[in-house]
DNA sequence: CTAGGAAGGTAAAACGTTTTATACAATCCC
DNA sequence: GGGATTGTATAAAACGTTTTACCTTCCTAG
């Protein structure tokens, strides 16, 4: 119905004066045409606003210029729709406006294992795929239709798979981890998510190594990623419980803000008797009081990354992966000493 | 290339013995076979996991399942990653889901206007623009391609054009101008963006009107969507220069999060001095100090009417439009007295 | 003078569906 | 008993491209 009234590439090898054929050929710079005709059926196509359609074109090529983007973190999050996780709302902007500049389309899907599954969804060139979870049955759909798919993260339990890029988590984690040292804290409380996905998982490890290293003890908190602001003012009142750390390494924005909020209200001065800092910044972490120090991610490089793989796994080139981006930590009040 | 190991409607056809029209007719309910061969097809095509491909559908019955989305207002932010602006994100991520529920996928297109185009952009049944703009070209170009649309918000310029739904604004605003009012506001001032669109536009007919109706002279300000949180600060300082309102009506959450902090800095109380609202709600506005009252939309309701109108549209039926949804205004600290 | 390219072009098949038109029985009606 | 009707099924066209294979014509080398 929408494309009734399209001009065709008959159209345009009518009023050129050739073959179908011609037209195709010069249009996409193959053949064996001499160069005026060429550059003759380029005007008269750029006159007549033709564009092929991409349908009858993915259908022969089986290549359809555009990519799928599944947001595995927020599916786990239920609700499609929770206020203040930036971190995916920007990752999805970026991703359409980059893939844009490459003239890719992008094409959201928000569980490609639930039904009913989107017509287009087996349609797509590629596949990417935001924070995996350990066995994502996401990520086995594709494998198992071969469709070729990159993550942005690690997959958890396939250390073999290359196809990732992200921000360096442990270079961050690590950052992190110094800068409190100097403001001198020895204990760091850690507190992570639910998902078993590569952000939780590799936070954690390397706070621990780095517990491991100095010989003290980790102290180690779970909080599921729905539980939010709410769920870090509760937190608070256990940790304060275990006993006040000298700072609250606190995995997302979120629970950041609500872990220094439950704490300012039993009394617990931040910075000056424990400090607050965000492994993802978010505007939770920005407008708190005092703001919350947090490293602030790096989606136009992730994405960038992500798409440079997938579009050379689609054009079944090697592709040059996984491939590291630079976060960058935000230092505000509340780490200020 | 990704859909080469596909299993074809002729492979179904050969397993079950019959011809390849008998599959079609069988699975879409259409033709005159009889039940036991219809329900035998239906059985091979289970079995066998056959999945229609798409493309091909949709070349010949040229509809796709399949939505586009447009956000005028971000492609107006430039930035196509704004932080914390949580109205688009959350439409976005509730029009993925409630389309999937639909059997409909969505794609994100950044601006449909601007080249390169991405190629699948023409094969969309339809599109939702969101806030378009007076004189659109996006909206004019779909108006040529003769592709259906439906618009959040009205047509500015276009009183005539019925395909849209979005949140009562003028609702919301006599709601929000009646609780400054029996606050004890009588001056009120409003800030509002620069973009023109529904959203402004109607706003501001409707807090003149009542300006008009009270005999009291308007205080209108404009300030600029991605000037931001800053620009708000900013802002405070000209509306304490022109005298202190009793209240100030911010359309969007950053603007009344900037301009309460620039009054708060110049020593102008709020809620006790002067009152601060905004038109639609956002991390911003929850987070502030005090926390700013604030009309929260309704994107479930709002989306949900979009995709009525748009899939009556597409399927040539009479559309029931416009829709209008019911947003909720949420008291907090800045108007509380 | 002719075999063999090269240069420039096209016809037709293919992609996987849906849809239109048609074929073949079996049944019915008068 | 013959034409019309009904019930079931299929062949083939169509959708708009890309790609494969082939066809001219013209030139050149032997």
């Amino acid at each position: 119905m929408a494309r009734t009234q399209g001009i065709t590439i008959k159209d345009v090898a009518r009023r050129a004066g050739v073959s179908i054929t011609a037209v195709s050929h010069a249009l996409n710079g193959k053949g064996t045409l001499s160069a005026a005709t060429r550059e003759h059926i380029r005007t008269v196509a750029d006159e007549m606003g033709y564009e092929a359609d991409a349908l009858a074109r993915g259908l022969r090529r089986s290549t359809m210029g555009a990519v799928g983007l599944v947001l595995r973190s927020l599916d786990a999050l239920g609700d499609y729709a929770p206020a203040g996780v930036d971190v995916f709302e920007r990752f999805v902007g970026v991703a359409a406006s980059q893939a844009l500049a490459r003239g890719l389309s992008v094409m959201l899907v928000p569980d490609l294992t639930r039904t009913p599954v989107p017509p287009l969804a087996f349609s797509m060139d590629g596949y990417i795929v935001t924070d995996p979870h350990l066995d994502d049955p996401v990520v086995a759909l594709l494998e198992k239709r071969g469709i070729p798919y990159v993550t942005y993260g690690r997959v958890p339990g396939r250390p073999d798979f290359p196809h990732w890029a992200s921000e360096d988590n442990v270079a961050s984690a690590r950052q992190i981890l110094a800068h409190l040292e100097a403001g001198g804290a020895r204990s760091v409380a850690l507190v992570r998510g639910t998902d078993p996905n590569a952000w939780n998982l590799e936070l954690q490890d390397t706070y621990l190594s780095w517990c491991a290293e100095r010989g003290t003890a980790p102290r180690l908190y779970e909080l599921a990623e729905r539980a939010g602001v709410e769920g870090g003012v509760e937190l608070a009142g256990r940790i304060t419980d275990d006993g006040i750390p000298d700072a609250v390494f606190c995995l997302t924005g979120r629970h950041a803000a609500g872990v220094q909020q439950g704490l300012m209200a039993r009394g617990v001065g931040v910075p000056e008797r424990t400090m607050v800092v965000a492994g993802s910044d978010s505007e939770h972490a920005r407008n708190s009081r005092p703001a919350i120090s947090a490293v602030e991610l790096n989606p136009v490089a992730s994405v960038g990354a992500l798409l440079d793989i997938l579009q050379a796994l689609v054009a079944g080139e090697e592709a040059h992966s996984p491939r590291l981006t630079r976060a960058r930590l935000r230092l505000r009040g509340s780490t200020r000493r």
